[in-house]
RNA sequence: GGCCCGGUAGUUCAGUUGGUUAGAACGCUAGCCUGUCACGCUAGAGGUCGAGGGUUCGAGCCCCUUCCGGGUCGCCA
């Protein structure tokens, strides 16, 4: 039978017991982490979740005292009440360092089986074995961190979207199935069997709803849900900052997500972010970096020589740009003794696995280059493509004709595995970066048909809108993204509020009346009632706590995650259910392949 | 659905060309230790080598199948 609190209530966290406290009595409760038994001395480390405190324990305590602790084991629960005193020998390396407490009363609240893994920071253990036991995992003083700067992130949020008069509002989980976009989590019903709810990907049509209702200003730490699979930086259920701006156009709802970025980083990091953050069309941000969410933490800006090429010998080239294409090339500084010809073949491989038919390049290391299509060009040829590109002793180029629509992701792609391996991330830094202008429509190669690239409620740009039946390939929208450090962090746009420009817009997309009654009929039917100019953003509060715990993957900030394929290892969901719930619901299993 | 990587003690790993009884460190258990804090010393326990099949005189190691986990492409308006 364990020990019970009686008479004892908690009056300090163990992290926060400090030289200011010695001389007093003060009672803690906590975790052993660490139990130093030296015979007639006892060291016990108490852990809770703001850090650790030293218990004492040798024969000058209380009868019984030394011996109660010297059973205690990792993990067990204990409450102490004791003097605080000063150390003989100080621990510089943990905050109460200076400090122990002398115990007079010591309770084991509950006892523990020795864990399968150490609760340490400084162990690599598999991350299944810690899944199964996330309850354990959790008690890692760095997932603690974790989870605490998550809520750093989710009150800075509020705080400071409240005081701009935003409310929180909550949207259903439980809403009609639109077979648009990302596949739904369905629920099914049981009152109207054969019919399902799905789960929400985003609240967006709610959320354009609530600006139609006159709500002016909303946010929600909305759940979302996608059916689709994981990655590190995706998870089928996250938690969006959803919000939403009634009489705005794209530069209100920026500066209002720039001063959140602005106060975030202030508050949680202590960093000055300079605002206006940086924008950069998505034409640019493609030509530039051959990424809609560029890493600008490096350059090796991506240079296109296609002018200098068009005529030349070397039909890779020349019928790249004879065929609309172009030849462009990246350039890694000082990277020659890095990659070498075996290394390159490797890039190769990489670049064809994302659809380059190969890549061609330079590597300048030493005395003469060496250039894969050298034979094809003069001296002079060749030295002008690498005077236009800037290859120089020590360098690599890497080169890639094709269709842009080739070229630019794959040397895109090529930039940032060559950065990493360079080293030429500054770890340290949280470039921010706005990417506007998006491409409205998309072409769809499966359905020969253009499909929305955002949604198809955005907002065309002003001048785009006579294109819109003639040219949609030109349409850009009102769309925005905010990237941080090569990652989509937010995604947002300004939504059409004319009931007359949404029909051009779907019929641009070409879905029939009856298309567009099943699946929006609701939404547009609000939009007859007159709506105010609205936009907003969702933004990914986990991938943002990813970034600024300085995470690789968002099961390291997330409490409960799902693995890869979609099941939580812990409690083994996905699990199948019993016939009398189906029965219910009038749903009968065929696992038949 | 495709491709790549991994699975050996509680944990992290080593394991040679296929060859005796599968090792180390940490953890755990017991004993000793009054200033530890990665405590120290002594002793000990602990293994379905992910699972199944095959090749072989002999398999942790080679082959096939399968399960589990990770990464990635497709997918993610």
């Amino acid at each position: 039978m364990a020990d019970t609190m009686k008479g004892l209530k908690r009056t300090h966290y163990c992290g926060e017991v400090s030289e200011k406290d010695i001389g007093t009595q003060v009672t803690v409760g906590g975790y052993v982490q660490k139990i130093r038994d030296k015979g007639s001395l006892v060291f016990i480390d108490l852990r809770d979740r703001t850090g650790i405190v030293q218990l004492t324990f040798n024969d000058k305590s209380a009868e019984g005292l030394l011996e109660k602790a010297s059973t205690c084991r990792s993990e067990y629960v204990l409450m102490a009440k004791g003097e605080v005193i000063a150390r003989e020998s100080v621990n510089k390396d943990i905050k109460t360092g200076a400090v122990e407490i002398f115990v007079n009363d010591l309770r084991i609240l509950s006892k523990a089986q020795t864990p399968p893994f150490e609760i340490t920071d400084n162990t690599n253990v598999n991350e299944e074995l810690r899944l199964k036991y996330r309850y354990l995992d959790l008690r890692r003083q760095s997932l603690q961190k974790n989870l605490m700067m998550r809520h750093k992130i989710a009150k800075v949020a509020r705080d400071y979207f409240y005081e701009n008069g935003f409310l929180e509002i909550e949207t259903p989980m439980m809403i009609k199935s639109t077979p648009e976009g990302a596949r739904d989590y369905l629920v099914p019903s049981r009152i109207h069997k054969g019919e399902f709810y799905a789960l929400p990907q985003s609240p967006q049509i709610y959320k354009q709803l609530l600006m139609i209702a006159g709500y002016d200003r909303y946010i929600q730490l909305a759940r979302c849900f996608r059916d689709e699979d994981l990655r590190a930086d995706r998870q089928p259920e996250f938690t969006q900052i959803d919000l939403e701006m009634s009489f705005v156009d794209i530069d209100d709802i920026l500066e209002m997500i720039e001063g959140f970025v602005h106060r975030l980083m202030s508050e949680v990091k202590g960093i000055d972010t300079a605002i206006p953050l940086p924008r950069l069309t998505y034409r640019d941000a493609m030509n530039r970096y051959g990424s809609d969410k560029p890493d600008t933490r490096f350059d090796m800006e991506i240079c296109d020589f296609s002018d200098l090429v068009k005529d030349c010998s070397f039909s890779v080239f020349s019928s790249a740009v004879a065929d609309g294409g172009s030849v462009r090339a990246i350039v890694a500084k000082n990277a020659a003794s890095t990659y070498t010809r075996k290394e390159i073949d490797k890039l190769t491989e990489q670049a064809k696995g994302i659809g380059a038919k190969g890549l061609a390049f330079i590597r300048y290391a030493d005395e003469k280059p060496n250039c894969s299509f050298a034979k094809f060009f003069t001296e002079e040829e060749l030295n002008a493509i690498m005077e236009r590109i800037g290859c120089e002793k020590g360098d690599v180029a890497l080169i890639v004709a094709d269709k842009d629509k080739v070229v630019l992701p794959v040397l895109g792609q090529l930039r940032v595995t060559v950065a990493k391996r360079l080293g030429l991330i500054d770890e340290s830094k949280f470039n921010f970066l706005w990417i506007t202008e998006f491409p409205f429509f998309e072409w769809d190669d499966e359905s020969g048909t253009w499909v929305a690239m955002h949604h198809p409620f955005t907002m065309p740009m002003d001048e785009c809108i006579p294109a819109l039946d003639s040219d949609p390939g030109s349409v850009r929208a009102k769309a925005y993204d905010l990237v941080l450090n090569g990652t989509e962090l937010c995604s947002g746009s300004i939504r059409i509020t004319d009931y007359e420009l949404q029909q051009r817009m779907f019929k641009a997309l070409g879905l029939t009346e009856e298309e567009i009654e099943k699946k929006f009929g609701f939404l547009v039917d609000a939009y007859k009632y007159g709506a105010a100019p609205h936009g907003g953003v969702g933004i990914g509060l986990d991938r943002l706590a990813m970034i600024l715990c300085g995470c690789d993957s968002l099961r390291d900030v997330t409490a409960f995650p799902k693995v890869q394929n979609a099941s939580e290892l812990m409690s083994g969901c996905p699990s199948t259910v019993d016939e009398v719930s189906l029965r219910d619901l009038g749903i009968k299993i065929d696992t038949a392949e």
